[in-house]
DNA sequence: GCCAACGTTGGC
DNA sequence: GCCAACGTTGGC
């Protein structure tokens, strides 16, 4: 496959801060982790055709109260096979996956910053330019989304961080 | 706790 | 291939 020339591109990842948090993410080694456990076609495809290195996210708390955008992501490795797929004592194990045929990608990610003042999803959902961003619209389920650019800027405004 | 939205499964 | 049943997600 020819290498691709596009620009980094801006994401969102959901995460349940019970099961992983930013500040999981802040403690771990070189702040690094791979972004393991998804289990959507939509977002697989997502994260094996498209996510590339260099590439910034948008991490967002769901299922938890204050629902927010809490900081910012920067993809270092690109998609490849979720191992915790082929082990039956993880949660998100699935026996159609094998390391000979494997159905779920992962990437690696670091931390950029935490943002001292999360923008809330009440805050976002304030905010008439954001009345398209994905996470917004009623039903959104897909764990990992595409930002548009003005997206990811505005995100940055509203947490009053720097762009980084 | 409720429930709408959405994805997956499986009978036919 | 259709679609009803079911499970999960996730905001409220």
């Amino acid at each position: 496959m020819a290498p691709s020339t596009s620009p980094p591109r801006h994401w969102l990842f959901k995460t349940e801060p019970d099961a992983y948090s930013i500040d999981d993410l802040a403690r771990a080694l070189r702040q690094t982790t791979c972004w393991d456990g998804v289990r959507n076609y939509q977002a697989r495809n997502f994260l094996r055709d498209d996510v590339q290195v260099g590439d910034r996210v948008l991490l967002y708390h769901s299922n938890c109260d204050p629902l927010a955008i809490v900081g910012t992501l920067r993809v270092v490795r690109a998609g490849y096979p979720d191992h915790t797929a082929f082990d039956p004592r993880e949660q998100h194990y699935d026996p159609k996956s094998t390391p000979e045929a494997p159905i779920w990608q992962m990437v690696d990610v670091r931390l950029i910053q935490k943002f001292a003042r999360p923008a809330t999803r009440a805050m976002l959902l304030a905010d008439p330019r954001l009345k398209a961003m994905a996470v917004l619209q009623r039903g959104s389920r897909l764990s990992i989304q595409p930002v548009t650019v003005d997206e990811w800027q505005i995100v940055h405004e509203l947490a009053g961080a720097t762009d980084r």
